[in-house]
DNA sequence: AAATCGGGGAG
DNA sequence: CTCCCAGATTT
């Protein structure tokens, strides 16, 4: 089949049953259409969307991210995963203010010069924003190209990856290019998922090598799995006169900029870090947790500690504060940290 | 080429 | 439990 019926089926099917109401996708400014693309690396659109639309209602527009602390940005980050994606959409905000005078660069070698921006969402955001024709190649693209092409070894291999990148580049159309991208997406999340795809809705079907052969199942070829090791940490949940001491993870890093307990190889190592006047306090050992990252699991054993003390000399230094529980500060936390503290709060208001 | 970097929904 | 999602960056 020729490039040009391909892309006619994409955009006929995705003007009739494709994805129109999306949050980034009215208006599809250069900006919205960027931080939905930073979002949406590696990131469910139904987890995407409620982050969405309370980062865009704070920071409305790209002066507005430039302007903030970057603990209000990781704060609208919690929750998400992968902070450095927040702390590069920070910090090529200001690049784009500074150099741009503001305005989003719009070809590709500017755009992908900036930090947390690669070819693929280069291409989202100039194809989607601007209707340049540029080629794009995320998780639905790949799925539907290695499945209609029958492209076989895992994606994720650079020999795969470059001939999933020539074949999109002969596919995707000089026109209609910004609905053409949306299509092949649409495709991927609601005709050819990863399991039980639809093929009898899909307009690729008839021509699609996966489809014919009954293959959909075994592609795209699925990574190879590795076993992955255990860490633990003993976290130390300081609470004084109803807060709790937090630290800063460095920059880099697993929670690289977020807001931490204090966390220890052992308990006894955690116990002993304690000031004098927690010493006299029983610490109450709250159950351990496990909390999965993508190359190792963490497990967390916390302890909380509670004492009192007249004098509120506070001790911020920088890379430690006192949590307010009551009124939090608008800091970045990781998502165990936040359900902790939750917890804490509970418990703290069972106790009075 | 391989490792790093989150969290959660689906199966 | 495993797998993977609108990937990019570092090693």
């Amino acid at each position: 089949m020729i490039a040009d019926d391909f892309a006619r089926r994409v955009l006929r099917w995705q003007a009739d049953k494709g994805r129109h109401d999306l949050p980034w996708q009215n208006p599809p400014s250069a900006y919205r259409v960027w931080v939905s693309e930073i979002m949406l690396q590696q990131t469910r659109v139904a987890t995407v969307i409620p982050y969405f639309q309370r980062f865009i209602q704070r920071f409305a527009e790209i002066q507005d991210l430039y302007h903030a602390e970057r603990d209000e940005v990781l704060h609208h980050w919690s929750g998400l995963g992968y902070y450095a994606r927040a702390r590069n959409l920070h910090r090529a905000a200001a690049q784009i203010c500074q150099q741009y005078s503001g305005q989003i660069p719009a070809d590709m070698g500017s755009l992908q010069a900036l930090p947390g921006i690669g070819r693929s969402t280069a291409a989202a955001i100039l194809s989607l924003s601007g209707g340049q024709s540029q080629p794009i190649l995320d998780g639905n693209v790949k799925r539907v190209l290695c499945r209609h092409a029958g492209i076989k070894g895992w994606p994720g291999k650079s020999a795969v990856l470059k001939q999933l990148w020539q074949l999109s580049e002969q596919l995707t159309p000089l026109q209609n290019t910004a609905g053409y991208n949306q299509g092949m997406m649409d495709l991927g999340a609601m005709i050819c998922t990863r399991s039980r795809p639809a093929c009898d809705q899909c307009p690729l079907a008839a021509e699609c090598v996966a489809n014919h052969l009954g293959q959909q199942q075994q592609l795209p070829e699925s990574k190879p799995k590795s076993n992955k090791p255990s860490r633990q940490e003993w976290v130390l949940i300081t609470v004084k006169n109803g807060q709790v001491l937090l630290k800063q993870r460095p920059p880099s890093g697993v929670w690289g900029g977020l807001w931490h307990f204090p966390a220890y190889s052992s308990e006894p190592e955690a116990l002993a870090s304690l000031p004098d006047q927690a010493k006299q306090s029983k610490a109450m050992v709250l159950p351990s947790r496990r909390h999965s990252f993508s190359h190792f699991h963490l497990h967390i054993h916390p302890l909380l500690v509670e004492y009192n003390e007249k004098t509120n000399a506070c001790m911020e230094d920088g890379c430690s504060l006192w949590y307010n529980i009551e009124q939090p500060q608008k800091l970045g936390l990781a998502a165990p940290v936040s359900r902790l503290l939750q917890e804490v709060q509970q418990i703290l208001e069972t106790n009075t």
